[in-house]
DNA sequence: GCATTTCTGACTAACGTACATCAGAAATGC
DNA sequence: GCATTTCTGATGTACGTTAGTCAGAAATGC
């Protein structure tokens, strides 16, 4: 009637509290054929370890550290945002969150400030910018014993230990597919609106794009990317001088953030282009409620962040490594959260 | 340095663990002025209550039973493993979760099910249709303590503790904006081909559908809705005599279950329509990727099952229950998981 | 068949909270 | 100021697991 325990299994099977312990934690100092018979009564009397026991017993703690850019980026405050809101979550399970932010686009900042992480940090959470001084940093925390975590961009062939995002050259080709079809009639450029590309993200979003673009709507000009460093301001002359530039434009993807800008600067055009964005915040919500943006492509920071710290977790238990597949959503003004 | 806990808590107020406690659980028996003085030293000093430790001494266990329609609707078979999927890790939290299968749209026998519900049993879910006797029965339930959460077609309404499930009325209005968009330029009829109309979710994303084909796109003529009742051969046959019927038909928005019937039916058809179709299944994914169907409009059945569970608890309980907005995913062929 | 190594059992003390009991202190009514 | 009621403290047990020690049993080498 009452859910088995470790005293039950340890009766049934015949063996002591102690074996079936070292059997239940793979320890050593177990006989095969003794091992196997505890085995197979777990699964008789369906025996499940009780996780809050277990952890109170462990009493096991966790230090993370999440570096997160500083600056506008209203995708990246969302982020911080969906951190602090899963902290006492966190705290609760035992692991203590902490959120510093860094230099944005500086990846030589975020080695340094990589290298002098405290011992007794478990691991971190970083968002990667291209640098080899970052790649090095990497390579050290590996050595000492420091788990990284990339979020959102990438570092691959590093020694992090994994990462936490969406596949960005999908996003890129889910934008080409969207934005093709809803510039399906029209003539004329598409352009490409994004941050860096020293950003692994922005870079892949732009190489899925051109893909899709090149071999389905070929039609269609694609113009070489402007980097409008995610700043709003900067986005905001950029998109202005190119709708000025050509009047004609028929989309534009913004794979970056400056989003803000953007729709500023698309503020009473006539024949407004096509609008395929990433990152769904206030302005772009608003943006497709109004008809100025036609979509946008999202990654949930919450889904995110429980992610990074699933996997941070995991490393610093030796467990393996979850392959969280964190999903590219699309929004329309109909399936707004 | 290490975690506070109500020891710490009671030697800074300068009360025993009893007062602590006391306040914690909200229990009787303490002044005003020291349940102040005890949660203010908690702020103070950040504790947060161990929940390992509390559900272990707390020794609850909750007992929950899902009654699922029978056959061979993939979604709902998709629910059912995600169901079982979810099963191992809800015992590890002292939760036992049942699953049984119900006639499918059989209002009065799902409520005489509901009726016979042993006592024990802490929470119901299960996928409403719209019925009189399963209204009674809901409302028994309530009264009899046990507490009913509908999923994915609700029974609003009733006593209910809650549903969960997506916006199927925003659905409806999704698809028509995809459906629309893709179908410019195209003239002639667009087809709804549904499961059937006494389920609530059906019935109102065809509602939200015909609200933005009429406002946005009014030159697209909306077909009465077929019912396929989501059966597959039911479901083709319907499809067949409708391809035969409109050989120019611009578009099929499916809004229930037996996509395999209506992907069976487009097979080989010369200018075939564009197709929005809801769930993400095997059948659906191939169609998607060879480009048979357009978009499919998708709710993520883990979350779902998550969500019910998650709600089912809280009732049990009776915390404040948590409102789980289950998001309406787009999928095209380049954002597939 | 003896020494050695490898397993196993019995026992114990935690982990942080819940909850019950009982005695004594403080506040309250009158 | 007494009896009563309302708070509070002290104490103990329990939840199911982890993790350690130590003694003794069983298997192994030779």
């Amino acid at each position: 009637m009452a859910r088995p325990t470790i005293h039950d299994v340890a009766r049934r099977a015949g063996v002591s509290l102690s074996t079936v312990d070292r059997v239940l934690n793979g320890r050593a100092g177990v006989r095969a054929a003794t091992r196997e018979r505890v085995e197979t009564v777990m699964r008789d009397i369906g025996f499940v370890r009780d996780l809050a026991a277990a952890n109170l017993s462990k009493r096991r703690r966790y230090r993370f550290l999440f570096l997160l850019p500083r600056g506008d980026n209203a995708f990246l405050r969302g982020l911080e945002a969906a951190l602090r809101a899963e902290c006492p979550g966190a705290l609760a399970q035992r692991m203590e969150i902490a959120c510093e932010t860094v230099p944005p686009l500086d990846p030589d900042a975020l080695a340094r400030r990589l290298d002098a992480v405290e011992p007794g940090v478990d691991g971190v959470a970083l968002v990667a910018t291209e640098g080899a001084a970052l790649r090095e940093a990497v390579r050290r925390a590996a050595t000492r014993g420091l788990a990284v975590v990339t979020l959102v961009s990438d570092l691959p062939g590093t020694a992090r230990a994994g990462f936490v995002g969406i596949d960005n050259v999908a996003a890129g080709r889910c934008a080409a597919g969207l934005l093709g079809r809803f510039c399906r009639g029209r003539s004329g450029p598409v352009a490409l609106l994004a941050g860096a590309m020293v950003l692994r993200d922005h870079a892949e979003r732009r190489l899925g794009f051109e893909q899709v673009m090149q071999a389905e709507f070929p039609c269609l000009e694609v113009l070489p990317p402007l980097e409008g460093r995610d700043e709003d301001g900067r986005v905001e002359r950029l998109a202005r001088d190119l709708l000025d530039r050509h009047p004609r434009l028929a989309g534009i993807y913004s794979l970056g953030a400056g989003n803000q800008g953007l729709i500023r600067a698309l503020e009473g055009r006539a024949d407004p282009p096509c609008v395929v964005a990433h990152e769904l915040a206030d302005h772009t919500r608003e943006a497709l409620i109004s008809g100025r943006i036609d979509a946008v492509l999202h990654q949930d920071p919450g889904a995110e962040i429980r992610a990074a710290i699933a996997m941070l977790r995991a490393q610093a238990d030796g467990e393996a490594m979850p392959a969280p597949r964190i999903g590219i959503e699309v929004f329309l003004r109909d399936n707004l959260p």
